[in-house]
DNA sequence: GCAACAAATATTGTCGACAATTACACAAAG
DNA sequence: CTTTGTGTAATTGTCGACAATATTTGTTGC
């Protein structure tokens, strides 16, 4: 298996250089989009041997994937991909609720007037691409991560930027891949992404967390109405 | 180097089976405590031989330890243990707050009565030993650590535990070790605890949520207002 | 047919050696 | 004296083999 093209989006990323680190994209990728299906078991030999590299190699590649909880390893045992989970995407929002809140306090405290201009300039296009394509979009999805990115390293906290973009945001992608998360309330989160950026702009900290906190919780509530929806 | 001594205290904490378990131990107690210095390089040839075990096994502790962020490390370059800076602090107190607000708040929600008893025998104890030897005190320190975990654990969410308990709170062990951080406001934070039961016993999540994130901005700003003093 | 135990198989953990890369020491030039 | 370049030494990354542990298979007894 080929180990050169790069299929990540991650503002933490940084230059692959160790074998380590391409077989690690490769395999965060094929976790996150599934083709490594969630809660299966991972053997050591097998990945070994469809990569051609040897198994130290390979293990060194999983304990990446374990620092950011895509994998799960039990002591003589084994790994697994983590499964995904209702009560774990409910559980991965509240966090994100706390984290991204305070982010966006503290973006409205430290962005730079050029970072605030850029996430403007950001919100147009994805507004122009919201007119053509209006309902679902591959852009509008990944327009709102790539919003949600410039805020949490707009905060300039090196411990924020760690843990949201580090490891959360992987778990985020992986279960919008796996649930089919379309967001369905498009219009309406591009109105508050505009009035999350007017508080930064204002540097209104206390109302930017507040109004990034109710657009996360209004994201989970969604989510929740769906799956009951369901039943 | 002797591999059998435990000296951990944490909620998170898996009996270690394998011999990378005990040296990531014996490693992550040293570099908590201060023994190995914050911001040296870790010497992998050196290390391996002081612990009597091969190289690969020591590279295994090292990736726990870096999963943790207590070291950091460069590919082709070698691995430094993470350095105590003020402003590394001062994120840390920013990241808790967010987290650990919204984990009292779950915990309002989500505790049990069994472990709403617990906490409050617990917080009697604290309060007699404070009785005792008011001021500063080993216990205080430990009870302070104590109390945050049970809240965290009560709310009964996997990813605020993991990151809270697995990452977050060995660092905050460090710095308050390293910096030589006694309380100094025990009385205060011994009230302060007792409200945040409060709040959880009637089920306030609101209300739990601000008291520990004020809490916690309390001694961030202690925090701040000495090392000004310092200058 | 089912349960409990035993042997065989497969998987993970650990080791030591080699290859690739980086850091250091020293010499030569400006 | 500083700086640049080169060669050596040291460190990290990768490999394949062996040891320890878990899982599966097969067998025996009821």
């Amino acid at each position: 298996m080929s180990l050169d093209f790069v299929p990540l989006k991650n503002p933490t990323h940084l230059a692959p250089v160790t074998t380590a680190d391409k077989v690690y994209e490769q395999l965060l990728h094929q976790i996150v989009s599934g083709k490594i299906r969630a809660g299966s078991k991972i053997s050591e030999p097998e990945l070994a041997k469809k990569f051609e590299i040897s198994r130290s190699t390979l293990r060194e590649a999983l304990n990446r994937l374990e620092k950011c909880h895509l994998i799960e390893r039990k002591a003589n045992v084994g790994s697994r991909v983590v499964d995904c989970s209702i009560e774990g995407l409910l559980e991965l929002y509240i966090t994100r609720e706390a984290l991204e809140g305070m982010a966006c306090r503290q973006a409205a405290m430290n962005m730079t007037d050029d970072e605030i201009v850029s996430m403007r300039e950001m919100l147009e296009e994805h507004g122009k691409q919201q007119d053509l394509k209006d309902g679902i979009s591959y852009y509008q999805e990944e327009g709102d991560v790539d919003f949600h990115y410039k805020i949490i390293l707009g905060s300039h906290n090196q411990q924020l930027i760690n843990i949201l973009c580090g490891q959360l945001y992987h778990l985020v992608r992986m279960y919008r891949i796996q649930f089919g998360m379309k967001s369905s309330r498009a219009t309406r989160a591009f109105q508050e992404h505009s009035q999350i950026i007017q508080a930064i702009a204002d540097r209104d900290g206390e109302l930017a967390e507040f109004l990034m906190r109710r657009h996360i919780a209004a994201s989970r509530k969604n989510i929740e109405r769906k799956i009951a929806e369901q039943i």
